[in-house]
DNA sequence: ACAAAAGTGTTTTTACTACACCCATGA
DNA sequence: TCATGGGTGTAGTAAAAACACTTTTGT
């Protein structure tokens, strides 16, 4: 685990990135499994160093997780309470790794900057999970995407994190069009549908969702997709460049 | 001036608020004059201490600022470009203010963290102007309220702040019911309109604005006002408990 | 021919806007 | 009685929701 104060990172200040995917028909979030005994679940995360805008830390974190940039990044909310700290998750750490301990108590000034309070800033990503190959880092056991209904106990408050997150998407879901950077390049207005209703939770009618979506204007009509169902088939669509 | 590491500050984080006031049916801003040589401007702010939540602390120089408390408060966003630090507003400082050098150079030593680069939390607060006594602290040669179209020029993105910080009260207005924060506890109808245009910028239709407001279903209706004006007398409306 | 799912059109409802009228008030 | 501004009702319009029908597809 890096001290941050070691690499010219701004001290108490971190980020923590929900990384919405969508697959299976449902929202999913890429959490990562910390490499360490026990069962302990965070967001993806990081620090700003001295010399850096947030938002390029927020996309650098997202790089480093996904492989992918230019992704859609937005900064909803910050997380600031005092008792926002590593305490608890430092105690829960030491019971189950003794290696992390000299004579039986933690390696103070290894953890000092860790069980600080620390201030830290969300962002949410809409990523194309199929361009996405999750990268673990060296404190990660495992990365994975989990469906938002059934996530993990996560550290501290990253659980409120993603509620919060799941919020301000849903706020701004049609301003800013951002939904289908979730899907790949092309799909169909169902799949457009579907995803649309895992964000909202909630069913939209057919021919008005249709209508709804091409009066945005955004859209063009590619050729028809031939599944093999015996139905007719669906039209493919893209975003307009 | 004080220097937030030997006050147990968190480091190189900051709270900057946007309080709107209403008068002279404009919005008003709350700004302080720094108390140097030299015209500087900037917005009322200060420091997070280690065991204080981020909301208590915008709180806290809230009530320094206006004298009073339970007033609505909201985060709306995070600056943190990396070029955001006091280096400019240094060196404009010190050329107008001989007796901060020594020997013709900034006293490093006292200057040093106030010139690192700040992330600032942004927060809005909606006060009734007619409660507050603008205070002012040891750094302040005056603290007064600015048209909102006619700030002074302020340090670092402090204009830039407010533009962000009246976009997000458009965008919550309705939804929360702020408005009538900045208003007195009763007010007439025309009172209320007024206040709306005066925050978007543009005419409402005084029937239809009545009709939308009402509809809201948070406001009683008590008596009428008589102004001795040569009209019928408007009522008076107040926020239901 | 049939079921399934997609495309599209029509009606209904709702919300918002514009226009119009009447009423209370004090000079 | 008059001008002024406040309250309220109604008609028009546009957007959203509900309902209905037709078309395409492979078995």
């Amino acid at each position: 685990m890096h001290n941050p104060s070691e690499q010219n990172f701004i001290q108490q200040l971190s980020i923590d990135c929900v990384i919405f995917g969508y697959d299976d028909n449902q929202l999913q979030v890429l959490v990562n499994k910390l490499n360490f005994n026990g069962d302990f679940w965070a967001l993806p995360g990081g620090f700003v160093y001295q010399n850096e805008d947030i938002d390029k830390a927020a996309n650098r974190i997202l790089h480093e997780r996904t492989g992918i940039s230019e992704i859609y990044l937005d900064q909803f909310y910050v997380f600031g309470n005092a008792a926002r700290n590593n305490l608890n998750f430092l105690d829960a750490l030491i019971a189950l790794n003794p290696q992390m301990t000299i004579e039986g108590k933690p390696n103070k000034e290894e953890y000092d900057w860790f069980t600080k309070r620390f201030v830290s800033i969300g962002y949410y990503a809409l990523v194309d999970i199929n361009k996405v190959v999750p990268q673990k880092t060296d404190i990660d056991e495992s990365i994975k995407w989990y469906n938002i209904k059934d996530l993990p106990h996560m550290i501290i408050d990253h659980n409120a994190i993603v509620s919060k997150a799941l919020d301000s998407l849903r706020l701004n879901l049609d301003e800013k069009l951002l939904a289908f950077n979730l899907l790949s390049e092309t799909f169909t207005m169902k799949e457009a549908q579907q995803l649309y209703e895992s964000i909202f939770d909630k069913p939209f009618a057919r021919n008005n969702f249709q209508k709804k979506i091409l009066d945005l204007n955004v859209l063009e009509r590619l050729e028809k997709k031939f599944t093999g169902a015996a139905n007719k088939a669906p039209f493919l669509y893209r975003i307009k460049k």
